[in-house]
DNA sequence: TATAGAATTGTAATGATTACAAATTTATAA
DNA sequence: TTATAAATTTGTAATCATTACAATTCTATA
């Protein structure tokens, strides 16, 4: 929790116990949680944590370059590991996986006419898990 | 329109009017339109045209792999251009670009999880027009 | 012309996200 | 300390694209 504490600071973002909590939910589930399943998760630990207030601490993480936000079509899902990595969702389990592959850099061309912020690459399929149960 | 009927036809669709219509405006505007889009452009042509059988054509054109969704955060975008290619989406204007990247396969150790049925390479960030008006 | 099936339509429901104002907490100054 | 301002958190309502679904219209065939 220190360290959360200091890290939140080093990114200019005041450490409320609120938003240290919500951190931490993310630091130690890399599971690509959707706003759902935080509130859900920490509700007990925070009872009268409001959904609205996931959503406006997101937002602020985002903003900070502290979480990167992944936009499914059903809803999205937030994630604590910034670096360049594509993911996998799988149609069956909806689960998102990790994918080590960095995204390709754009074309000599098209880097001429566009200033890129940010790039998305979303495998979707079958899982292993899913596979087998047919 | 004869094209449009017979490409259809191949693909097990049957070609009424509407269908043939709608397909038309997406072979003729790569714009990677929304469905709110093709409805306003075809609802003189059609008066009579439904926002629910844009929807449930497209969806037939998906199932039958004539047309690709491309879901952005804010909405569905169609193109009838199903080749393997990446999207350049300016978040300043909302304009959807091509960009002739063909997405990067699986690494050979995520190849043995997932099945892969689709894939979306997207990047975001402001296009040359929205550029130069600071 | 009658009937079945397919296509189209209109309306209502859904559900994640956002807007926004009220309430609470925290920081700052008198 | 106490008062005041600012920041944070909360609850509720609004938004809006999409889906569900039943009713209607159209089409093909006997
Ligand atoms: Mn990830
Ligand atoms: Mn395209
Ligand atoms: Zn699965
Ligand atoms: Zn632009």
């Amino acid at each position: 929790m220190e360290n959360i504490q200091n890290l939140l600071s080093h990114h200019q973002i005041k450490p409320s116990y609120t938003r240290m909590v919500i951190f931490r939910y993310l630091r130690d589930n890399h599971t690509h949680p959707t706003v759902d399943e935080i509130y859900q998760a920490l509700a007990e630990e925070l009872p009268t944590l409001s959904k609205t207030t996931v959503y406006n601490t997101l937002k602020l993480f985002i903003d900070h370059h502290l979480v990167r936000e992944i936009n499914l079509k059903e809803q999205k899902r937030y994630d604590v590991v910034t670096t360049p990595h594509a993911h996998f969702k799988c149609d069956r389990c909806d689960e998102l996986y990790d994918v080590e592959i960095a995204p390709p850099s754009l074309d000599e061309k098209s880097s001429e006419l566009f200033v890129v912020r940010d790039v998305q690459l979303l495998y979707h399929g079958v899982c292993r898990k899913c596979q087998k149960t047919t």
